[in-house]
DNA sequence: TAGTTTTGGGACTTAATTGTCTTAAATATG
DNA sequence: CATATTTAAGACAATTAAGTCCCAAAACTA
């Protein structure tokens, strides 16, 4: 069950690794986060410009440059994220890829898939990068393999 | 929110569809079906081998001949589908696309995600073609744009 | 048997995603 | 000012997913 793409999921792992560093003040390099998360530096630079475009990060080039979140990471929460990196309609998709799901006349499976998605929504609504920074910081979470 | 393979959601349209006609005995032809929920038949026809192939459908060569359902509709579930054609893995992957979910040490999203695939999972399991092959016949679902 | 219908299987093409690389622009330091 | 560091931007390549096409094999019809 793949729900987010490489790009989406990289972003997430990066600013999850941001949010747990919290106690470090200023800048934090994309080589540094690529390295520790093992990711592609130049991949997650890409999706980061993405990030930062959209007012998710705020960057600053040169020695000791990098990205920071631009808001406390308990004001910012996955469906902020995924609505960047994914589309706006991302809890909108129907479940048999007809168009219109909750608009036109509904699927067959569109009963459940409505309760499971608006599920998953309030859960990513409700989820902060600093609820999920702070279990990687208590050190019982995992963010790379 | 992309769950489903292109290839997946074909092969469920289609198999609901089956269901749905139920009433008519016999085989029905790959073109019908995919005339009828303007899917490829070229794209179709290789979903439904992979289908037989795994003792979803049978099939018959020839005029009059087509494919089938192998067992009564309300004995198909759609765990039974995603497992032949998403993979058994469907409902063991990690959201951060970690190796190992439920193995290894959880990610920081694995609480709830746990949860979310358990709910995802169970719907799954208990929904059958016949179930959805009603909603259809009776025809306030649809399966095609 | 010849011809038609239908699935089977594989080669092939196209499109999308993922990943790499190169160069430019901004900033700091000596 | 010259050089090093770091993000910005976009070209390019590799991989995977999606879609098309061709011909063989099976079965029916006449
Ligand atoms: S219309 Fe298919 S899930 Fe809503
Ligand atoms: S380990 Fe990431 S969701 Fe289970």
């Amino acid at each position: 069950m793949k729900v987010l793409s490489k790009a989406t999921i990289y972003g997430l792992r990066a600013l999850v690794y941001l949010a747990s560093e919290k106690d470090r003040t200023g800048y934090l390099s994309i080589g540094e986060i690529s390295e520790k998360l093992n990711i592609s530096f130049h991949f997650l630079t890409k999706t980061f410009q993405t990030l930062t475009q959209h007012g998710i990060l705020e960057s600053y080039r040169g020695p000791n440059g990098g990205v920071a979140l631009t808001k406390p990471a308990d004001q910012l929460f996955l469906t902020d994220i995924v609505h960047v990196l994914e589309g706006a309609d991302f809890f909108d998709k129907c479940l048999l890829g007809l168009p219109g799901c909750g608009v036109e006349a509904p699927c067959p499976v569109h009963d459940f898939w409505k309760v499971a998605k608006a599920a998953m929504k309030n859960e990513f609504d409700n989820t902060s990068l600093a609820e999920l920074g702070e279990k990687v910081t208590d050190d019982r979470f995992r963010l790379v393999a």
